[in-house]
DNA sequence: GTAATTCCTCTAGCCGCTATAGGAGCAAGC
DNA sequence: GCTTGCTCCTATAGCGGCTAGAGGAATTAC
C-alpha cells in the first residue's frame, strides 16, 4: 500500500492525464486529496481504483453524470443493483441507436464512393448525394 | 426562383435552425447574404441548396472542416473528384472504426447487464466490470 | 393602432477536456 | 551551494458545434 502517490504517478498508472485528474477533482468526480507541505496532491490506492473506474466507464462511453451515479452506487454496496443496471441498460440502448445510424451512414458513404466515376467532379456522386438529400436513404432523425 | 427568403423561412425549408444558420455565416460556412433596409438577411435558392448540403453532410457526421473542403470542391465542378472522394473515404474509415468500437462496447455492456444477478450490488457485474478493467475484453485504444 | 411575431446583435453556456502562461517546488549532478 | 531540468501549482482561455438568453428593432396580423 502506498499513500504518497503524486499526480504524475497516478496519471501514469491510471492512464488518465494529469490535467484531466485535476479536472475530475474540480467537477467533484474525484475527492480532493490531501496535500504535502509543498502543496502537492497525494493520492492513495483507493484514488487509483476510482480513477480506473472512471476511465473505464468513460472508455465505455458513459457520461460524467452517469459515472457520478455509478460511483454513488458503488459506495453503498449493500444497495440493490437495480439502479446500476438501469444506467447500464440506458447506455446500451443509446449505443445500439448509434450503431444503427452509423451502419446506415456507412452504407450511404459506400454507395457514394462506389458511384464516383473518378472522372470529372460534375459526375461525382459524393458531391451529388450530399447536395441532394432525396438521392439517399439516410434515416431522417 | 425567390431571392427574398427570410432566415426563418430558410430554417423551415432547410431544417437548419435560425441560430445555427447565423452561426454558419459567422464561421464562414455560408456567405453573408444581402440585407433588407431593415437589416434583415435575405437568402436565395443557392443559399438553400448550400444549407441543405451542409445539413446533410453534418447528418452524415462530416466535420465542419471536411464540409468546407467539400464546398470548395463543389464550387469548381471541372476539377477531378479525387479530393472529394478522399474526404469521403477518410470519413468512411472513421465511421467503420466507430462502429467496430461501439460493437465491442455493446457486447461488453450486454455481458455486464446479463451478469447482474439483480440481487445485492456487491455481486453486481456492472460495478465489478467497471471497477476492474482486467475483467473485460474492451479494446485498449 | 397595437399586439404578436420575427428579426437583430451580443454574450455566455454546454460537455469533456486540452493548452497556455507564469510561477513554485524538488531531485540530481557538479 | 548552485544550477539545470523536471514536476507540480493556479488560473484562464480555447476547442467543436452549437444553444440559450438578454434587450431591442422591425415587421406582420388583426
Amino acid at each position: 500500500m502506498r499513500y504518497d502517490i503524486t499526480i504524475g504517478e497516478a496519471a501514469r498508472i491510471s492512464g488518465v492525464k494529469v490535467p484531466t485528474i485535476r479536472y475530475y477533482e474540480q467537477i467533484g468526480l474525484l475527492p480532493a486529496p490531501p496535500r504535502t507541505e509543498g502543496n502537492r496532491r497525494t493520492y492513495d490506492d483507493s484514488d487509483l481504483r476510482r480513477l480506473a473506474f472512471i476511465r473505464h466507464a468513460r472508455e465505455l462511453g458513459f457520461e460524467v453524470s452517469g459515472i457520478r451515479t455509478l460511483l454513488a452506487l458503488q459506495s453503498d454496496l449493500t444497495q440493490s443493483c437495480g439502479a446500476a443496471d438501469a444506467v447500464a441498460r440506458e447506455h446500451l440502448a443509446e449505443v445500439e441507436k448509434r450503431i444503427a445510424s452509423l451502419t446506415a451512414l456507412k452504407a450511404e458513404l459506400e454507395r457514394m464512393i462506389e458511384g464516383c466515376s473518378h472522372g470529372r467532379l460534375a459526375e461525382c456522386k459524393v458531391i451529388e448525394v450530399l447536395a441532394d438529400h432525396g438521392k439517399c436513404e439516410h434515416a431522417h432523425h
